[in-house]
DNA sequence: CGGCATCCGCCCGGATACTG
DNA sequence: CAGTATCCGGGCGGATGCCG
């Protein structure tokens, strides 16, 4: 059997379906942090660590869209200093697998794709 | 063992190789068209009408785009009328199992995500 | 038929500064 | 510590028009 019939589910509705799940995590930040709470509970600042490069706004964001979307679970302690601590709730792990399945092929073919692009560059502008 | 040594991967070195990957097919339209072709070799015009929506313009960035990272192949029929087909290399055919496990992730959760997404708006603006 | 060129609105994301 | 507020530049992507 071809992969035809697969690619259905990806062409299905015209492309709604996918590009539901690509709005949410292609932006420049949701997959690492989803895979960083993989560790398990974090804090915030914990995260602002561990998430090399990233802006104390933009982790807000992101958590807030992940928390809005169930993916990830928002705990504030009652404490002074305060304490929030955030974890991936039963759906955002399930985030996981077909991420690193992404991230495989990345590994895999990501070299040969610069590589490729390189020499398509050098081609088009000498 | 534990998902944690799994989602190295992703963070691995800090992000860089699979937002390689997501600058690639997080645009709107990348994982439509490599779905699309992914029924065989296709000319422009076929596929303008089989992925709705998408306009000229982006249809031929996004395949250029493709063909430059090794992904798609690009052949050109001297012939009146001009006649382009487009079609997966090895490559590009690879992708096409990640993203089908996004695909699943997708159609499986989107649903319970919408009304996540529903209720945490009805929360905080009533 | 299969493009490329141009203009333009929008929103993502960075930098910075300020609060409870 | 964990945010919120504001400003701002760049790029994505839509619409339109012209070309070989």
């Amino acid at each position: 059997m071809s992969d035809y019939e697969h690619t259905c589910m990806i062409r299905g509705d015209g492309g709604r379906t996918i590009r539901a799940i690509l709005d949410r995590i292609c932006n420049k930040w949701t997959l690492l942090i989803v895979a960083t709470l993989d560790q398990g509970r974090l804090r915030f600042g914990d995260l602002h660590q561990q998430v090399p490069g990233i802006s104390q706004r933009m982790l807000t964001l992101t958590l807030r869209n992940l928390e809005r979307d169930g993916l990830v679970s928002r705990t504030v302690h009652a404490e002074v200093p305060p304490r929030v601590e955030y974890a991936l709730t039963a759906t955002g792990k399930s985030l996981i697998p077909p991420a690193l399945a992404l991230a495989g092929w990345a590994i895999e073919h990501v070299p040969h794709i610069e590589a490729s692009r390189t020499a398509y560059e050098s081609r088009t502008a000498p």
